[in-house]
DNA sequence: CCATCATGGTTTCATCTGTAACCATTTGCA
DNA sequence: TGCAAATGGTTACAGATGAAACCATGATGG
């Protein structure tokens, strides 16, 4: 037996733990988008999130913005806090229900947006170019269907 | 044009965005993990990944714990100094170099360790049965290239 | 040798994040 | 109505995290 092993207990190998694998793998890809943009443009990414998804629904309430980007309403409301006070974001009050507030992007906002959006779109390219097209097609049909689930789950 | 749409900016679908479907599976994965042995162990993410490879590869160092768990090494010192206090970690000063530790799991350690590490397999488990085998298949396989892809770049 | 630089590891501080408590408004229903 | 429960959102606090400064030891080169 070599030194050091302990086959007795059944150690988990690490590098090929898939919940692992898919921890490094998603934290070093974040991470090199979110270097991109946050330097420049002092923003961070959930700060980045809410802007995305405002870009693609105009007049969400943070709830509802919660809800898109899988953040709690804590988050948002503290990115919200940030991107209004940068000016990227404008806020008003919904006019039959004064809780809820109707959001969306302003020129500011969409101007950063449309610098960011093709760099992240980049670098996903970067990461499937790794891969060959059937696994890239893989990978897309896989994550689709777990998202799927998760989805459903909650 | 259906309201509340914004064509000309091309904004970015997160729910299909590569990088972004990796976190919210990999951070579901990771919490339903770690709700496992949080509450009854008393144990963080850090934690237990340094467990883990401490199971596997007897007598490391802080460093070479830091380089398999691919965590910086001021969290590995501070899950150290966790679970030496409280009596998981074994830790003596290296014989010929005082300023290396030598690190390995206690009687106690091993203990949580046989617990958790089957859990946690069966969290992987679950979470593979999601998909057909195939699609098992090629997800290992992309995330092995990937992983390796991210370690060659280090 | 001894001054300098590199390395292993810890501490400090500032920021981020999550949980729970909270406030205002709205809804449901007796 | 009007009062309790639910909802949208913010604030307060505590624990986690990361970058940089730091301390001790070891390696290197004149």
């Amino acid at each position: 037996m070599p030194a050091g092993r302990h086959p007795d207990h059944a150690p988990l190998e690490l590098e090929r733990f898939v919940p692992y694998q898919l921890s490094i793998v998603s934290n070093t890809v974040s991470q090199a988008i979110a270097d991109d943009y946050q330097a420049r443009h002092d923003l961070g990414v959930t700060e980045w999130r809410v802007m995305a998804v405002l870009a693609r629904f105009d007049g969400l309430s943070a709830r509802e913005v919660a809800e898109r980007t899988a953040m709690d309403k804590v988050a948002v409301s503290r990115a919200l806090a940030r991107l209004v006070a940068a000016g990227r974001v404008r806020r008003h009050t919904h006019a039959s229900d004064k809780r809820r507030s109707v959001l969306g992007l302003t020129a500011a906002g969409w101007k950063i947006h449309d610098e960011v959006a093709p760099m992240a779109r980049q670098r996903e390219r970067e990461l499937l170019a790794r891969l060959e097209p059937g696994e890239q097609a893989w990978l897309r049909r896989i994550l689709d269907k777990l998202m799927g689930e998760i989805e459903a789950e909650r």
